[in-house]
DNA sequence: ATACCACATGGTATCGTTACCATACAGGAA
DNA sequence: TTCCTGTATGGTAACGATACCATGTGGTAT
């Protein structure tokens, strides 16, 4: 494979003149610019990155680090951050961690030891180790869409309390009293935000003792074990809601099974939207996050820090979210609202 | 950030032997080997891959190039690709072409200046420009999904002819004689060959003069499209074929749409299964793809190959598909079939 | 004439690691 | 004893690029 040496040579230059010219930074003549351009052509020449971001020390490469790359919510921020990150020259690696923080742990060294120039993070749980270990070595890094404690960093992330909060509030309005929120797991920011939300609306309504929270996993398999639970409830629930996509699915899955009728024998609602790709026919009442806005601007701060234009302070974005109403919840009052 | 350099000097020993320590090859004392971990871990050093891969030639990194990442086929795929890499120590760099061969280029390009050692290639269109790069700077590739025409290449692939037959015929026995094709694009081999398969089946029942292809892409909004243009034929048909899943959901939005019952007044079938945690009640009638073992075996190969288990004549895997029968074909010809 | 600046090119060292070769000692085989 | 082999460690150069500094031209302002 032949080396910018190569090329130097073939053209009758200096190796640096020829940086130059394949950089396209400092002066070249118009003809040692053709001579090497066509060396380069003539040779097939690719430019080697490990050793240009060896001596540079800067690999024009950002991670991004989420929990579970086949949700569709995380596509859409994925597709955010790539193509944000794309448009200031950088790419991009993905990597999955399905909610583990021994695996969070596991990319993020393996991330350092390529040395991406920043780091982009949906924390499993509280992601204090990964969080750590990227600020001891001096990489950026942005946390998206969830709240971590006490750590130095810049979030970008979602009003999910007051979007749990709006969409409760309407469905009590349009006569629900006992909702049951069906959450994903203690510990994890936007589970916790959600329920804060769905509990003041109820506390705001003095309907506390309704108050009926299950705790699980965002996966369509929890999703449908707590409905089966809550379902199980004496007095039942007149209305689930579920606090991200795949647990409504499982939940629309169990409750279709039992030959339950949404919304007239029971309503569903629940946060984070499908895509219409996706989506036979949109049915659901739910809170959709702006999810590629997250990831662009996450992004946008994180190569803003890298590139100078943003220093000191860690800002912390929260996007509001939207309430779209569809079928799933049965005729709603429809009072204008909007979440802080 | 500390080097190894360091390291080796805070152990007392050459850089060399700390480097025997670290990758834990060649000799090295018990004494030795203790010093210089603890001064691994006093130090927070975390190796340099760029200076490493520099020196030794080898990124231990795969690159996967697909056509859509939102699509839970591929997501699948990728899935299989990582966990049987990740298995062999190999990270992969996940790149998205949205079936634009220009993306695809770009890409390939990137990655080769990146090193990474091999490449896993779902091509756009013919993949022409992307395989000659690639095997022009002697990086091993492997093409995944789709047949390329005359280049020296692994595949590992499904057997769309024979899926897209297969179904066809059972469609044709349990008494469906109009059935249009709703399919992706000319020129890509999955496309045509699930048009070959449906056309064999017609031409064996002698139902030729019946063909209907429509030709448009692997999307949600062609698929609508193509049901529109569809039912407006004359006479219309009485199944739709969908060649892939998105294609199948956006058929079945403009069904509804039209208040056509399916499968009374009109079946549907499709190719490509999608995941439980999306769906939320399975109805479909599909020809399911092996995604997952097709993206472990490719990767598999691709490091066969890297690691010199596998030299010479390029192989070509092809994966039997599967079908699912459920309600969307209405009453099936329960006959035993297997795809060959 | 002098000073200065834009333009154009090159030399050398260096990024952090490992390949390759060399050295040295202990202990067993011949 | 000599030779060899396994263990243990180090020196030097190289991977391929660019940062940094130096040099030399020609033109223009003073």
């Amino acid at each position: 494979m032949p080396t910018i040496q190569d090329v130097a040579r073939r053209a009758g230059v200096a190796p640096i003149t020829a940086s130059r010219v394949i950089n396209n930074n400092g002066y070249a003549s118009q003809d040692v610019r053709q001579r090497v351009l066509r060396a380069v052509e003539e040779l097939g020449y690719v430019p080697n990155t490990l050793a240009r971001s060896l001596r540079s020390r800067r690999t024009n490469t950002l991670a991004l680090i989420l929990t579970d790359i086949t949700n569709p919510f995380f596509t859409t921020v994925a597709r955010g951050v790539e193509d944000a990150a794309s448009d200031a020259g950088y790419t991009v690696i993905f990597c999955n961690t399905d909610e583990n923080e021994d695996e969070e742990q596991k990319y993020l060294n393996l991330l350092l030891q390529k040395r991406v120039d920043g780091i982009l993070l949906v924390p499993a749980r509280s992601g204090h180790g990964a969080i750590q270990s990227a600020l001891a070595q001096g990489v950026p890094l942005v946390v998206i869409d969830r709240r971590v404690a006490n750590e130095p960093v810049d979030v970008v992330r979602c009003d999910s309390e007051g979007g749990a909060y709006a969409l409760t509030r309407r469905l009590i309005r349009s006569g629900y009293q006992r909702i049951a929120l069906l959450n994903g797991p203690k510990g994890v920011s936007t589970a916790e935000d959600r329920a804060a939300g769905y509990l003041r609306a109820l506390a705001e309504a003095g309907l506390q003792e309704h108050a009926l929270v299950f705790y699980g996993h965002f996966t369509q398999a929890s999703g449908a074990e707590m409905t089966t639970r809550a379902l199980l409830h004496q007095p039942p629930p007149q209305a689930l809601f579920a606090a991200n996509n795949f647990i409504a699915i499982g939940a629309l899955q169990k409750i279709r099974e039992l030959d339950v009728r949404i919304p007239e024998d029971l309503a569903l609602v629940g946060f984070d939207d499908l895509p219409p790709a996706l989506v036979t026919f949109p049915f659901l009442t739910v809170v959709a996050q702006p999810a590629y806005e997250m990831g662009q601007r996450a992004a946008r701060m994180l190569i803003d820090r890298l590139e100078g234009r943003l220093s000191g302070e860690c800002r912390e974005i929260i996007l509001p979210a939207e309430i779209i109403i569809r079928q799933s919840s049965g005729p709603i009052h429809l009072e204008e609202e909007t979440t802080p």
